[in-house]
RNA sequence: GGGGUCGUAGUUCAGUUGGUUAGAACGCCAGCCUGUCACGUUGGAGGUCGCGGGUUCGAGCCCCGUCGGCCCCGCCA
């Protein structure tokens, strides 16, 4: 027969009591996580979302509540009365309320538990049981110490960055959830409606369009804590919703964003006492591509990609001299100390590059004797000469790949980090922070030979290149497109993008250009987004924003690399909730009424 | 859509070249134990080796298919 609550309150938390509170009459409530029974003397440690505080059960104290706990088990919800005292034997530093313990002079059993399916108690995360279990019981996962803390310090962002919003003069603004599907961008989850049989709603990718209409709508300053939704396949750091900080402004400027964006950031990271210095360090999308083979570099580790199609203008070794010829280049980056990596390692590697469209990855180690893969096709001068150009020293493994500019910067800028992961090169509690700037405006769609917008179709490109963007599109020169950069930035905390945003375009003759480029004509545009382009024709101002990816930026401050861990009830790599098994069947008679006939798999594709 | 990897007790894992009764640790159950906190100790229960098919005298192990977890490419800001 299990106690009932009835009036009795909890006076502390389980993670509260210190030894300044010996002497107090406690009641703490919470969870059963460890029983350790001696017989005439037994120990709880009694969990609950603040921590764990030992109660001690004396049979020659109080033999009622001792024989009580002798029926207690793990996970068992109890109420504890008794008195704080300082431990007796020894304290344990690795509780916060290690120095002292309750005496329990009563116990009620509020509820009894089954035995959980795994354990939640364990020494070491190596051992913690398998994802898909943890997702099924989440409710249980998420009792675990490391899991409270996740999702409570993803509030303690929000809450931040409301503060820092609100104190800034931004608005809150809700969008609608139930908008209209847009082809273009991440496919869209859809959702019938019963009033429109066969109709349609979207669920929003973003509210990038509806925030640039409260820009429109004169409110200046908007700010959302928006969900998000993409039906695209998933990633460790991507999930079908998820949340962003969407934020957008008025009469404003690429500089005032980037001030608004540190500011944000700098005040949720201070909160955790973490500083980030006032202006992040800059660095230009070319730049970032060139130096580190990404859009999004990591800078806690150095390793930057060094371009050898210098030393190699000449060369007739057929890999080399193809790429050069297609405007291609060869590049490497430096392993120190690792001139012993073994074949197989390097062959490891290899195979890690070819994922990325790298035909192959040549080597060169300089051990006490230098060997390379390239030996005898290029000779031991130029060698030594690519060894030098690299400022590699005895003792470094050279890495090289040469190809296609955007697979050669893919490739290494991969190896770079895999690389840095397997010889730890990466510093641990480091935060770089960085802006990364004028990304292109376009983007060469290698299927479909056209140009997409980068972005999106709404960003501005530079001013510096309007000229080229306009003979580009006027003068029918497509090739220069790739070339015209964009008023868009991304904010890069250690290796992980957090956020990014773009000043919008305003005026209706430079918004033509753009759709022009991407091939849209004058009545798709209109079709499908004609209430957008209505509203930019009443009296647009000037503006721009960005989008802060919440789970993101936990990611970056826990360095944790699973977005799973941040999002309190996630999906599985294959977009399945294990614990409430959804997707799910519905109803043939409410399809009905929706107007919907559904296909299964093997069908689908005969249509 | 493609590739990789994993799937053995409730959990984490081991399991030789295909060989007789599939193991360990933790957890669980029962006993003992007055200072533990990864308690100790004695004993015990617990297995459709993901599922289906095949090869074989014999399959956890080999082959084919399939399902699921995770990671990556494509896709996606």
């Amino acid at each position: 027969m299990l106690d009932t609550l009835g009036e009795l309150e909890r006076t502390h938390t389980c993670g509260e009591l210190r030894i300044g509170d010996v002497g107090q009459k406690v009641v703490l409530m919470g969870w059963v996580a460890k029983k350790r029974d001696f017989g005439p003397l037994t120990f709880i440690d009694l969990r609950d979302r603040d921590g764990i505080t030992q109660v001690v059960l004396n049979e020659a104290d109080t033999s009622g509540a001792h024989a009580k706990a002798k029926g207690l088990r793990g996970e068992f919800v109890i109420a504890v009365k008794g008195k704080t005292v300082e431990r007796e034997g020894t304290h344990n530093p690795k509780l916060a309320t290690g120095d002292i313990e309750v005496h329990a002079d009563e116990i009620l059993i509020l509820n009894e538990a089954k035995v959980p399916p795994f354990q939640l108690e364990v020494a070491g995360n190596e051992n913690l049981a398998d994802e898909s279990a943890r997702l099924k019981y989440r409710y249980l996962d998420l009792r675990r110490a490391e899991m409270q803390n996740n999702i409570r310090t993803r509030a303690k962002v929000v809450t931040a960055i409301r503060e820092y919003m609100d104190g800034a003069g931004f608005t809150e603004i809700e969008t609608p959830i139930l908008l209209k599907s847009t082809p273009e961008g991440a496919r869209d989850f859809i959702v019938p409606s019963r009033i429109h049989a066969g109709k349609f709603f979207a669920l929003p990718q973003s509210p990038q369009i509806l925030k640039q209409l409260t820009m429109i709508a004169g409110f200046d300053k908007y700010y959302q804590i928006a969900r998000c939704f993409r039906d695209e396949d998933l990633r460790a750091d991507r999930q079908p919703e998820f949340t962003q900080l969407d934020v957008e402004m008025s009469f404003t400027n690429r500089e005032q964003v980037y001030r608004l964006m540190q500011g944000t950031f700098n005040h949720v990271y201070k909160k955790f006492d973490i500083e980030l210095p006032e202006a992040w360090p800059r660095m230009t999308h070319a730049e970032a591509i060139r130096r580190y083979g990404s859009d999004k570099p990591d800078l806690r580790f150095e390793m930057e990609l060094i371009d050898l199609s210098g030393d190699l203008a000449d060369t007739d070794f057929g890999p080399f001299a193809e790429a050069l010829k297609a405007n291609g280049t060869i590049k490497c980056i430096v392993v120190k100390g690792r001139a012993d990596y073994s074949r197989k390692q390097t062959d490891e590697l290899q195979e890690f590059v070819k994922r990325y469209g790298a035909g192959a990855l040549a080597w060169i180690k300089l051990g006490d004797e230098t060997t390379s893969s390239l030996l005898k096709v290029l000779g031991e001068e130029k060698i030594a000469q690519l060894a030098a150009t690299a400022a590699a020293e005895k003792g470094d493994a050279v890495l090289i790949v040469a190809g296609r500019k955007s697979v050669v910067a893919a490739s290494l800028g991969a190896l770079r980090l895999e690389v840095a992961k397997r010889e730890n090169l990466i510093p641990e509690n480091v935060y770089k922070p960085l802006i990364v700037t004028e990304f292109p405006l376009f983007e060469y769609n290698d299927a479909e030979d056209h140009y997409d917008a980068a972005h999106h179709p709404f960003t501005a490109p530079m001013d510096e290149d309007l000229e080229q963007f306009r003979e580009a599109v006027e003068g029918d020169k497509r090739e220069l497109l790739g070339g015209v950069r964009a008023k868009a930035y991304d904010a890069v905390i250690n290796g992980i993008e957090v956020a990014g945003g773009s000043i919008r375009i305003h005026q209706r003759d430079v918004q033509a250009l753009n759709f022009k480029a991407i091939g849209l004509t004058q009545e798709k545009a209109r079709e499908r987004f004609g209430f957008f382009l209505e509203a930019l024709e009443y009296g647009t101002p000037p503006h721009g924003g960005f989008a802060a990816g919440i789970e993101r930026t936990l990611m970056a401050l826990l360095h944790n690399d699973n977005i799973r861990d941040l999002i309190a009830f996630p999906k599985t790599a294959s977009a399945q909730d294990l614990m409430m098994d959804s997707p799910g069947e519905v109803d043939e008679a409410q399809l009905k009424e929706l107007g919907i006939k559904t296909f299964t798999r093997e069908t689908r594709s005969i249509h």
